[in-house]
RNA sequence: GGUCCCAUCGUCUAGUGGUUAGGACGCGGCCCUCUCAAGGCUGCAACACGAGUUCAAAUCUCGUUGGGAUCACCA
């Protein structure tokens, strides 16, 4: 059988970290396998959807390379693929459901919530037991025809425990007394997750369910459907979530980076796809690079880790370094333009992108310390001041001369503390180091400055001196 | 609270009974260099705890502690 694997999204926001890795492996072991990757859409809430929502989506697989098989976009055999246009379909199967046993009609009032209740006590906790289980179905089904509103509850009747194998965490078992008889199809007629994804990835021929692990608790629940229906499940693929430190996920809703927030700061979409493989997975060697047609090469579910990640901005930083560097004069520039033009209140980016361009064709290579596309103006002024300065000084010139009136609006002379904490920094490590701050001292020369040295100058000169020596910078290449 | 899951340097991890516990990021030092960066070399740094099994345990078992998840007409 073909491997199958789908990514099913909801069109909520934007697209987080955590999906989109759940999503690479998904890709990745379909396409290790010389399989399909199918995208679904699940927009079952009508609550939290968000418009534009699906395009992030669609912009944001694309931008790293993960192309679907099939998809709303580009349609497949096993259509349609967005849940909203398949609702008719989840009404006849929840309805078969109930003819086969595997659940009931309900017709209470949706739960009202829970205010002031300690979460934390066994009360909180206990599961209502459904009076609705116990209506006659024919009584049922005459209420329905009279047009009272119900909903779809999956029915648990086996007692014992329930055993399933997962590819991440091996066999789990979990007793089937803590599984509730939760809602299927909802008052408005639409599934609620719990059912959908049974009945598409089934429909579909999914073969291999990749997704967050808090998904375990309820894998029986669903087991339980493929049984009635007579369908087996599928591979399950439990993953742990992607953490920003030790207690908390990473989540938009918290204001953590999404993926197009870490690309507006300028890492590269192929520098945050690789190292999001990593956060979870290792090749079992010591490579750290990798694109992803060399992940579809060696990519294994069997060496997926059970323990969550903390997501390590830091490493990230360095591999989109790694990322940068690899880049020709050619590329950089063009991606790099762009944000010359972003940051208008610190520098004349388009002039000084006019300025810049000459040197990064002669020197035909990346200035080495750039890590952040984003931070290119400021890198590579100081860097093309300091290191070309000698060789090029006419260019230079004109770099400093668009950094000059900029030093003056950026600059807070009147913050007293800030300088003096400066100063006091600058004049301990002098004397612990027996040097001046690197900044300072190449400020203080008098001939090379940047914008930071400028800053660090001014904080041991004050205005007018740093100004002047600048100025006298200035002359002096004039000359 | 019930149930399920997890636990190696600060972080990502390798490791499936015998290793000086390895690598990467970060951090410190040295080299290179007109500075920084990059690169090279190097240093600091971990098996949560306690029993047990075994000649031998990071690795197997049990317990403890700590953390996470779940108990919605959200996914």
């Amino acid at each position: 059988m073909k491997t199958r694997t789908r990514f099913a999204p909801s069109p909520t926001g934007y697209m987080h970290i955590g999906n989109l890795r759940t999503a690479l492996y998904e890709y990745l072991i379909a396409k290790s396998d010389g399989g399909d990757f199918i995208l679904r859409i699940e927009d079952t809430d009508q609550k939290r959807y968000v418009e534009g929502a699906t395009d992030i989506i669609y912009k944001t697989l694309k931008r790293v390379g993960m192309n679907w098989d099939e998809g709303p976009d580009i349609g497949g055999n096993y259509g349609p693929y967005v849940q909203s246009e398949r609702k008719l379909l989840y009404a006849e199967y929840a309805h078969k459901l109930v003819e086969l046993g595997g659940a009931h009609y309900c017709f209470c009032a949706q739960k009202e919530e829970d205010k002031d209740v300690d979460e934390d006590t066994p009360e909180a906790h206990i599961k209502l037991k459904d009076p609705c289980k116990h209506i006659p179905l024919e009584e049922a089904k005459a209420r329905i025809a009279a047009g009272e509103p119900f909903v779809v509850r999956q029915n648990i009747n086996k007692k014992g425990t329930s055993v399933f194998h997962d590819v991440v965490y091996g066999d789990i078992e979990i007793d089937y007394d803590e599984l509730d008889e939760g809602v299927l199809l909802k008052s408005d007629g639409l599934p609620t997750y719990n059912f959908a994804n049974v009945i598409d990835d089934h429909l579909m021929q999914i073969t291999h369910v990749v997704r967050g692990n808090e998904y375990i608790s309820s894998t029986p629940k669903y087991n339980l459907i493929y049984e009635a229906f007579g369908w087996t499940p599928p591979i399950y693929v439990h993953v742990p979530p992607v953490m920003k430190d030790a207690q908390h996920k990473l989540s938009k809703r918290n204001g953590d980076a999404s993926f197009q927030d870490l690309v507006t700061k300028g890492y590269l979409p192929e520098a945050i796809l690789n190292y999001i493989a990593l956060l979870g997975w290792n090749p079992g060697d010591e490579r750290e690079i990798f694109s992803l047609q060399e992940l579809e090469k060696c990519f294994s579910s069997e060496r997926l880790n059970r323990s969550p990640a903390i997501f390590d901005i830091t490493k990230l930083t360095w591999m989109n370094g790694c990322y940068i560097r690899n880049l020709s004069a050619e590329e950089f520039h063009k991606l790099a333009l762009p944000y010359y033009n972003d940051l208008p209140q610190t520098l004349d980016f388009k002039a000084l992108s006019a300025v810049l361009q000459p040197r990064v064709e002669t020197l035909g290579q990346i200035p080495a310390e750039t890590v952040f596309l984003a931070q290119v103006p400021e890198y590579s002024v100081e860097l093309y001041i300091n290191k070309k300065m000698k060789t090029d000084a006419d260019i230079a010139l004109k770099a400093l001369q668009l950094v000059l009136p900029v030093l003056e609006k950026t600059i807070d002379w009147t913050n007293e503390n800030l300088f003096e904490t400066m100063k006091k920094a600058a004049q301990e490590n002098e004397m612990k180091n027996g040097q001046i701050l690197y900044p300072v001292r190449i400020a203080l020369s008098g001939l090379e400055t940047t914008p930071g040295g400028a800053t660090e100058l001014a904080c041991v000169l004050g205005k007018d001196e740093t100004l002047k020596r600048i100025n006298n910078a200035i002359n002096k290449l004039s000359k």
